[in-house]
DNA sequence: GTCTATACTCCGATAGAC
DNA sequence: GTCTATCGGAGTATAGAC
């Protein structure tokens, strides 16, 4: 992979972020890249190829992030390592508000571009996966299916929090706040599951009516 | 308000379904309003005035959509009535899909174009006050906090699952088997929060690490 | 691989008649 | 209030030189 072409694929997650999908004009792309709009078709071969790199790519930077946060600052516990996790995608810093928005913007645009959908869909089994094995070393005597049912529920309310904190309805602090008690809730959640195993994978609905 | 404005915001909603906001084109609208462009323009000042007003109806529209479904379906008590508020979001009927992509996408545009934000914001606010309240009734003992709590995480985590299915990474059943076991986690939640009125804000986190 | 210059399409918005 | 006709700008993509 060439230096321009990655220049070229950070440089539309810059601008994705900056004005959405439907706002990337391929010659804002080309300025802030440094580059000619000319060279962006012939390295993609159009407005869709580029998109679908850039979503890609937007990923990679994600996983990447992960790896160096816990690097950076270790978690102590596998509690403290998932919400570190989880919580990545809520800061303020310029590459994750970015990288949130980007991936945000792509994934709203795949309900009307079904090229974007089978990259999406992978990424989005192998985040869920990764917090359900999160949520395993948390709770080690939860049953596989409560994990990933847990995982899916986490991750989609992070995603929920996520767009409300980047369209502006819902404070970050707000959001942070949500997330951290979304997960405590999963987890006592998790212990009840662990501890009485009769109950079925309809968690405790007979005594709520 | 005419006949003819309606129509054409109900076409509004039914375009951006089909192609999303940024696949809104003034031509397509008309036709499917079966009036000329010139006409929208008159309505509406411009082309983000008039997607402030589609934004206000589809909120309308989900709101009269909740009250017609309660008087044809009247719930078995408190929990069934949130349980349906909350999955009627979550159905592959044509005017339900509709609402749901169309205030999908006008969130996610939002991120972009300040003008929808006040909007959304006051639309946001009622609704998760809306399920607070019925949490309220579901656990009339869980402190108000606590609620407000679990209906933003409720709401964001309907939002969340609704934007995967939309866009086609997961398929419908899971999501409301998803949405289901999130109400039954959060309303066992409130009732523990009920039972022991000693435990502060930050829920079961002490015995967690 | 990378550039400059340009062709051509599409679409938002307005003018002006009825 | 509603239409037909049209303008002007913006934006995707390509041609062709280096």
């Amino acid at each position: 992979m060439s230096d321009r072409r990655t220049a070229i694929l950070e440089a539309a997650a810059t601008v994705i972020a900056r004005r959405g999908v439907r706002g990337l004009r391929v010659e804002e792309l080309a300025e802030e890249a440094g580059v000619s709009k000319a060279l962006i078709y012939y390295h993609f071969d159009d407005r869709a190829g580029l998109l679908r790199r850039t979503l890609a790519f937007v990923n990679n930077r994600a996983e990447r992030y992960t790896a160096e946060q816990e690097a950076a600052d270790p978690p102590a516990g596998p509690l403290r390592r998932l919400e570190q996790a989880l919580l990545l995608e809520l800061q303020d810093l310029p590459h994750v508000r970015e990288n949130s928005t980007a991936w945000g913007e792509l994934r709203a645009s795949a309900v009307f571009e079904t090229e974007l959908r089978s990259e999406l869909a992978l990424a989005s089994v192998i985040w869920i996966r990764e917090v359900a094995d999160q949520l395993g070393e948390v709770r080690p005597t939860a049953p596989e299916s409560a994990l990933a049912a847990s995982a899916e529920r986490l991750t989609a309310l992070l995603e929920g929090l996520s767009a409300r904190w980047l369209c502006g309805i819902l404070p970050l602090p707000d959001a942070r706040t949500a997330m951290r008690e979304g997960i405590a809730v999963e987890v006592a959640h998790l212990a009840r599951r662990a501890a009485e195993p009769s109950t079925e994978d309809t968690p405790s609905r007979a005594n709520l009516d």
